[in-house]
DNA sequence: TATTAAAATACAATCGATTGTATTTTAATA
DNA sequence: TATTAAAATACAATCGATTGTATTTTAATA
């Protein structure tokens, strides 16, 4: 079996046409005569042609790579999200190059640096709970390479977006927490410099004000949101002087962490407190009693920031065209929370 | 600024030298001098030269691209396996797609012919549970494509497979519920035609024998293994006219499943039915009682898969030697199995 | 039928790097 | 110093597709 690959050079010497015409053709360029497009495409079919894309990219000085930076590929809601940036990137003929933060700045600005030095035609970006500047993604910006920040974005001017309704989906689920007679509602919040546990904190002291129920800096408690801290904040939540019957944690992972050390030291959830978690990780519907939390899908999120990055790559022309888009969330009541019937 | 990148001719203009000279030093080739190679470096350097790779692999005629076909992104053992996978491709320059075939056949071979027609150097698979037969990876052995099985290989000789020992961890999963006095164990198996599940029972199977216990066709269930399935097996296994009191499952996710259907029907765990499960799934240390489980490292396996992997594609002189390797997995033991004190 | 405009096709350069071969330079030897 | 071999460098073609310009063919009009 031959191994060499049909080229466009081999139909057009088959043919007697020029390989000119044949790319027109393979294009559908109108500056060639329908017979002979006809003609040309039948016999590439026939032929197994399929068009290189390493000398076409060559060519027009695209790679048609795209990169994306995520904290930790293996958390449910940003696997879902590669899920969806992966297929419609491979749908629209581009790449994706992976890559993990690991939650680490320094890990960041040296994967800025590789997928520039990869000249990728864009980039997915969900910064790091480290990150507090931006200046690695300055280079980006010189180079006139789009950007589009999804879930985690940050709050310079003129950027694109892609994320969810944090201070809505916030409020609804304190607001729940009110609706199950919650009095004392505490919150497990995360790195301030990301905007989205700043909004979710933010929809949180909304609901309370809007039912005159008056914060308490003291019931707000800022970690990493890992498992353990859940479980260091419920030891100096436990040690105020307060009633805590409620919680809203702004991840799933620091409510499961609650959770567990909530059982140990003999706490009933939903009756003493009722949680509400934040994400829909697939660990929630599992846990006992399951989680109520907000259901975020990453697909979707990943498929439209996608879709908005691609719009920017092709469209060069009015880089000026920043948008953010919104995705809708929902609360998923479950048992964690619920205590009437 | 100006937005055109540096070339290897701009090098070799501003040092009035050849730019296939240019090349060679920036490869380290020895036919370039010394003295020469450290002016070039230097100056490619002062430049901030990066190159092209399009037109690199374009005259190599290799794509440095990889296909990675798995079931699902979004379970854990694959986003782990895929976390390996893409690590190491990086550091070896190639990027790698990513393809899921939602356990369908169809769309597994609809992905193979794409990743050809985007002539990937290499691709990493691990089967849908609908794969019976192997057509579809013809088109791999006659373009001479180099593939890697992972994880759910398949019984075709001759082929590169890195998976894990099925039937020790199958063995020692059961063993372990022979030591923790379970008498009558069950025993939840996937589809037949994946190799991985045939192991595990045989691996199951083993442990009974070496025993002295009598290994019954009706304890077996074969599904697909969704949470679902745990249910429905439940069901049926607690109709037989045998007291069980032991299970293993051929995954975490139906063992959830079926814990959650026993507990619904109060059958106590461990003390009615000790279960194992299979691949440490994050969920699995999260439900009550936490399962013990078989860990597995996606991550170990992606790693080496694609060590594997680059291995054949860079030595395509001794295309014959296939090889399989075998990581290792360890029972973890948590309160599902646990009876003694 | 001759002329002209429009349509179709061919020519040739190009994207940036690589690599076999030819030529020049340098070093070694007589 | 002249000769020769070895080392270093230059030349030129190439990977496969694209695209601006030139040329040829076809169709439309006088």
């Amino acid at each position: 079996m031959d191994n060499s690959e049909v080229t466009i050079h081999d139909i057009a010497a088959i043919l007697n046409i020029d390989s000119s015409t044949v790319s027109r053709a393979l294009n559908d360029s109108p500056r060639v005569a329908k017979k002979t497009k006809a003609k040309i495409l039948k016999k590439a079919a026939e032929l197994g042609y399929q068009r290189n894309h390493l000398a076409s990219n060559l060519r027009k000085s695209k790679t048609f790579t795209l990169g994306v930076i995520v904290p930790r590929i293996s958390r449910h809601f940003f696997s879902s999200a590669i899920a969806g940036i992966e297929e419609t990137a491979f749908k629209a003929g581009y790449t994706v190059i992976i890559c993990q933060s690991l939650e680490s700045l320094e890990r960041e600005q040296s994967i800025v640096k590789t997928l520039l030095a990869n000249r990728v035609d864009g980039v997915l970006i969900s910064i790091s709970m480290e990150t507090k500047n931006y200046n690695h993604l300055l280079g980006l910006k010189q180079r006139n390479i789009p950007y589009v920040f999804f879930d985690r974005h940050c709050n310079i001017k003129e950027n694109s977006n892609v994320v969810i309704d944090d201070f809505d989906a916030a409020f609804k689920a304190t607001q729940h927490l009110i609706d199950q007679k919650s009095k004392t509602i505490a919150h497990f919040s995360g790195p301030q410099n990301l905007e989205i546990y700043k909004n979710r904190f933010e929809g949180y002291k909304n609901a309370l004000k809007k039912n005159n129920i008056t914060f308490k800096e003291e019931l707000v408690f800022t970690s990493s949101l890992m498992e353990n801290d859940g479980v260091e904040n419920v030891e100096k939540m436990m040690n105020l002087p307060y009633k805590i019957d409620g919680l809203f944690c702004a991840n799933d992972v620091v409510a499961i962490g609650a959770i567990k050390y909530l059982k140990e030291i003999n706490i009933k959830i939903p009756k003493d407190i009722a949680i509400v978690g934040f994400s829909n990780e697939s660990i929630s519907s599992v846990i006992e009693p399951a989680l109520s939390t907000i259901n975020q899908s990453g697909f979707e999120i990943g498929e439209t920031a996608t879709k908005l990055l691609l719009d920017k790559i092709e469209s060069k022309k009015n880089q000026q065209n920043h948008k953010t888009i919104i995705v809708k969330t929902s609360l998923i009541e479950r048992k964690s929370s619920l205590r009437k019937a």
